[in-house]
DNA sequence: ACTCAAAATGACAAAAATGTCACTTTGGAT
DNA sequence: ATCCAAAGTGACATTTTTGTCATTTTGAGT
């Protein structure tokens, strides 16, 4: 027995996406997050106590539905197929990496916060852990470098969707001729 | 005649490059800036009448003391050669590519600005060029894939140095590893 | 049709950042 | 030594964002 909601949770959190990474965690405000959603600012409050909660709920909200994908890596046996599953999953969740990094700047004030906080470096955890074992996995298969660590390759893999498309390549062009830069470099053979 | 200043132009540029890297364009703030250079608010009004202004005019600095830097790539004929500057230089000016993110989001209003973001693009369409001779030069030699489109493989060149090396490792180690993951990528040859 | 709990609002006070200006300080030039 | 232009300051008015709260609106349940 309540009033109905003007907006739902999946229109915050989209909301919140683009402004967060249009504008940065300092550039975000509740008045164009309300704007946004056609709602008054202080509508916003009935649900978060500020902004450092919001984005902290945010941040769980996208992590968990990263993860629950990520997870799905260890469905393949073969590394090959994890390499392409991760490759597809990394392209449509280009941001993760970019958002992970703004949360990082979301300060931490009490221990509600240091609560969030605790909760949301655990899925960091995860996340890395799954690709370090996916990693792992390619290197014993013998199909990663074994020299090069883990980190780099983990770190290299979430940056390279990074890499802005200003040439408005075709997406399956851009795809096919980032996974070869991945997998063999941008280097002719004969070097 | 005139009195001494508190602060040079290069520790006004070095306080706002770490401001704007760690807070963003939004985070940003006079006041900020002010007390990392122990000097008034309002003295900095003296010099830059806002803060896109400030913004601005960093930006310039920044790129100009990178161009230079750039420019001298083409005293190198080999490629190879010309592959390794860059990359020692990309080291030193790893957050160039942030950096030119950030300066992108600076708002312009007036006629002034327009004026000096216009000069700025110039800037920018100069480095681009160079990148894309580097390029042209690789694929002419050889040495770089032909069929992969000219910016992704600039991008990525640029994209590899904000791969943050969370787990320390050594500085040396960590250049070697990337220089052969953009070479060779990281998969092992027998693929 | 009435109830009432949740949803939403607008108005308010406080905090933070901006921009301006009259005034003070400083040190090289005379 | 003293002049004075540039450097720096503190106080003020304005704007933007934040957070709170009393009040109003809504619609499902009865």
């Amino acid at each position: 027995m309540a009033r109905e909601r003007k907006f739902s949770d999946e229109d915050l959190f989209l909301a919140t996406k683009e402004l967060l990474l249009n504008h940065g965690y300092e550039g975000f405000t509740f008045g164009l997050l309300a704007e946004r959603l056609k709602v008054s600012r202080s509508a916003l409050y009935k649900y978060f106590g500020n902004k450092e909660e919001l984005i902290m709920e945010f941040m769980m909200y996208e992590m968990d539905q990263f993860m629950d994908k990520l997870r799905k890596i260890d469905d393949y046996d073969d590394f090959e197929d994890q390499f392409n599953y991760l490759l597809e999953l990394m392209m449509s969740h280009r941001n993760i990496h970019q958002l992970i990094e703004i949360g990082r700047h979301v300060p931490v004030n009490n221990k509600k916060m240091e609560e969030k906080n605790k909760k949301l470096d655990g899925l960091h955890l995860n996340m890395y852990q799954s690709l370090v074992g996916f990693v792992g996995l390619g290197k014993k298969e013998g199909k990663l470098k074994p020299h090069i660590p883990d980190t780099l390759i983990v770190g290299y893999i979430l940056q390279s969707f990074l890499v802005p498309n200003l040439a408005q390549i075709p997406h399956s062009e851009w795809v096919q001729s980032m996974k070869e830069i991945i997998r063999d470099g941008m280097f002719t053979d004969d070097n």
